[in-house]
DNA sequence: TATGGACCCTCCAGTAAATGGAGAGTCAAG
DNA sequence: CTTGACTCTCCATTTACTGGAGGGTCCATA
C-alpha cells in the first residue's frame, strides 16, 4: 500500500492528476481512510494507470478510455475505437497540414512583398438563398446602373421580404472590360412574384473562397489578383461565377474609399 | 450599421461568437445602445473580422490576434510569429503523426494477434537518483539471491534513507541465461557511507520504455519479447541496461501470481 | 513527549474558445 | 395591440488538469 505521493513517484503521474482520476472514477484508491481521507494505492493498481497512460498516449480522451476499461470491451469493439481513433486522427493531421502550407505561403509572401498582404482570403461556406434578378449582357460595367434601376422594384416595394445585402454575378468564366454578362440580384423570401424582367430562382449553396474590399470599385482588380493567386497557391480551383456582395455603397456613405465590398468566388479543393 | 444577428448573417460568425469577441475586447461593435444594451456593427468592420478569421484559421490563439491587431505590428514582428506558428504546426503535427502510426501498429497487432496484447508500453523519463548497490556475475539468475542478502544491512539500518522500490540492473547488452552481470539496487538519498562492497552510485536519468509485468518472474521473458517487439515497431533502439523494479514481491504478497515488477528499458528515438 | 517539516486533505478558481439555456426585455410587421 | 423574431445578461458546461489557500496528519528526531 503506497499513499498518494509514493505511488505518483512509481507512475511518474502527478498527485494532482491521481486526485482527478479519482474523483472521476477512473483509477479508484484501493482504500481510502474514513477518519483521515488519505488514499492508498497498491502495486497491483499499476498495470491498469499504465493501461490508461498507454491509451492516453494514443490521444483517446479519458472519457473514451473509462469507457474501455469499465466496460472491458471485447477486442473487435477495442478494433472499432481505435479505427475511429486512426481516422480521427488522419483527419487532424490533414488539417494541420494544410495550416501548416498556409503559413509557410503566407511567410514567402510577407518575404517576397516585405509587408503583410493586404488581403486576407477566408473559406466559408454559403447556403443556398433565393434571389430575384435581372441577368443581361451589358457593353460597359457602368450599364450595369441600368439593371439596378429595374431591381429597384423590389427594393421599394419588398423591402421587407429581403434577406440579404444586394449583389452582382459575373457569369463569365473570364475577365472582360466589355460586353460583361453580369445578373443583378437581391435575396428575398420565397413567395413575391415579380413582374418582366426580374426572375426569382434559387441560388445554389457554395464553398467560396472570400475577400473583403475597402475603396472603389476601380480599385477592386488588385483584389480579384489576390484572390486568384490565393487559390493558385492554396491547391483550390475555380468552381463557378463570382459574386460580388454590396456591403456599403453610395446610398450609405458618401466617400468611395469607405465603400465596401465582399468578393466570393466559387471554389473548389484541388 | 446592422444588428448582431445581421451581421453574424453576413460573416458567416454566429451572434455567441460575436458577443464573445465583443466581452474579450477582440471585436467591439461601433455602438452598443445605452438603454437596450443592443450592439450595433458596421459593415466597415467586416475587413477587422475577416482578419480575424483569417488568422485563427492559421491556428492563431485569439491571444495572439488580439496581439496582433491592437498594436499593428510592424511586418518583421509579424514574420516572427508566423514563423513560431509554423514551428509549432511542425511538431504537433509530428506528435500526431506518431501517434498515429502507434494506433496503427496496435490495430496490425490486433488483427494479427486476434485480440488486445497483453502489455502496455508507455514512454517515461526517469529522473537521475543516487542507489546503493552491488554487481556481480552469478552463474544463475536464482544466486542473485546472495546479493540481495548483501544489500539487506541497508534495507534494515538505513530504511528511512531508502526512497524507492528495489531494483536489478541487467549490465549484459543481451539476453543470457549463464553468467548473469547484474547489479542489485535500491534508490537512496545521498549522504550514507556503506561498507563493502556496497557501493553508492548515481543512475543517470534515462528515457525508458516502460512495461508492468503481473505474475511470478519465469513468465517475464514474454514481457521481454512484447518490449522488443513494441521498440523495434515504433521506431527506438535500445540505449542502455534495463533495470527491473521489484513492486510486490514474495514480502508482500504470498502467491507469485501476484507479483508486480516494472521493467525498465532505455531507449533512444531512431 | 513535543515539534518541525514533509505530506495529505478539501475546496475554489482558472485555463481556451466557445456553446447552451433561462428569464427577461425590445423591435417591427400586421 | 399582439405576436413572433430578435436581443440582452448571467450562469453552467466542456477537457484535463494546475495552482493555491487553509487546515489536518504522519513520523523521525530532539
Amino acid at each position: 500500500m503506497f499513499k498518494i505521493g509514493d505511488f505518483s513517484k512509481l507512475s511518474l503521474v502527478t498527485v494532482k492528476t491521481l486526485r482527478y482520476y479519482d474523483e472521476i472514477g477512473l483509477l479508484r484508491p484501493i482504500k481510502i481512510d474514513r477518519f483521515t481521507g488519505y488514499r492508498y494505492y497498491s502495486a497491483g493498481q499499476l498495470p491498469r494507470l499504465q493501461y490508461i497512460i498507454a491509451l492516453k498516449n494514443l490521444g483517446l480522451s479519458l472519457d473514451e478510455i473509462s469507457a474501455m476499461t469499465k466496460n472491458s470491451l471485447s477486442s473487435s469493439q477495442m478494433r472499432d475505437v481505435f479505427i475511429k481513433k486512426k481516422v480521427e486522427l488522419q483527419q487532424r493531421i490533414g488539417e494541420e497540414q494544410k495550416r501548416l502550407m498556409q503559413v509557410e505561403k503566407l511567410l514567402e509572401r510577407i518575404k517576397m512583398e516585405g509587408k503583410m498582404p493586404d488581403y486576407q482570403i477566408v473559406i466559408k461556406n454559403i447556403e443556398p438563398m433565393n434571389i430575384a434578378s435581372v441577368r443581361d449582357t451589358v457593353p460597359e460595367i457602368q450599364d450595369m446602373d441600368g439593371l439596378w434601376e429595374t431591381l429597384k422594384a423590389v427594393r421599394t416595394y419588398h423591402a421587407s421580404s429581403i434577406t440579404g445585402p444586394i449583389m452582382a454575378i459575373y457569369h463569365d468564366m473570364e475577365y472582360r472590360e466589355k460586353n460583361v454578362d453580369v445578373e443583378v440580384a437581391v435575396p428575398i423570401h420565397e413567395e413575391i412574384t415579380l413582374p418582366d424582367p426580374i426572375k426569382v430562382r434559387n441560388l445554389p449553396g457554395e464553398t467560396v473562397a472570400s475577400l473583403i474590399h475597402k475603396g472603389p470599385y476601380e480599385t477592386m482588380d488588385a483584389a480579384y489578383q489576390a484572390l486568384m493567386t490565393w487559390c493558385e497557391s492554396n491547391g483550390y480551383e475555380l468552381a463557378g461565377p463570382d459574386r460580388h456582395l454590396f456591403l456599403r455603397t453610395h446610398k450609405d456613405v458618401g466617400n468611395p474609399e469607405e465603400y465596401i465590398s465582399e468578393m466570393q468566388q466559387p471554389v473548389r479543393k484541388i
